[in-house]
DNA sequence: CCGTATCCTATATGATACTG
DNA sequence: CAGTATCATATAGGATACGG
């Protein structure tokens, strides 16, 4: 039944306060994975190129630092929008994929753009 | 033609790094009108009822402070997504409303609840 | 190559008191 | 009623050095 949700029992849905703030709200708990100053950055390259390896994203996405792109990186993972596949070779080898969960989220990306399109000067 | 761009067309573009993160990018700039703890929160009280006062907002928002609420308000008047209409009685009264800029986001805010439905534990 | 550890700074958020 | 002013605190982000 929530996958098939109209637009409209949607709206009633948030009007009836279905979607409380503690921790329900799919929404919320959506932006709250893409919030900070590069997990969508980071997003946007795999878009690019997945898998992609831990250097070549440090070097595409310009002026952040081994910490943040770590930091980011766990946290994405741990929110399922990323996986890490660690080859264990010498030189060491990491490649980062989307997973299905993020390429699933592609299409709110697009609609997020057409919005912006329109309404952002 | 950018009204009508297709998904298609769309990812091609993002391949093709048309959307450059230098404040070109649209999702980008959305994400950021919408970063910060009570921003959405906001928009989403706004969607059960507009126009509010700031008052009822603050009452209805349980735990931000008027530095908050005021802050986050002005922010997203800023970008557009609210307007503030100010009554010169005693006493005061001013009333917030969701623009149009900020209603032709809801579907934007549907796709992400029905990612969120399938994605989100 | 792909990180972690440590320390430091900047920004966001919060508490409290007060005013047109 | 709807804020502002001020000060305090928490969290995010950044710089640098080093390790498996």
């Amino acid at each position: 039944m929530n996958e098939n949700l109209t637009y409209e029992e949607w709206t009633q849905r948030v009007k009836d306060r279905i979607y409380t703030e503690a921790g329900n709200c799919p929404v919320t708990s959506l932006l709250s994975m893409l919030q900070g100053k590069w997990k969508f950055q980071i997003i946007y390259e795999m878009c690019i190129q997945s898998p992609i390896r831990f250097g070549e994203l440090r070097k595409n996405i310009e002026g952040i630092t081994n910490t943040m792109l770590t930091s980011s990186l766990r946290e994405l993972e741990k929110d399922g929008l990323v996986s890490r596949i660690q080859f264990n070779e010498i030189p060491p080898h990491v490649e980062y994929s989307l997973t299905e969960k993020k390429t699933a989220l592609l299409p709110v990306f697009y609609a997020m753009t057409k919005w912006g399109l329109t309404y952002i000067p």
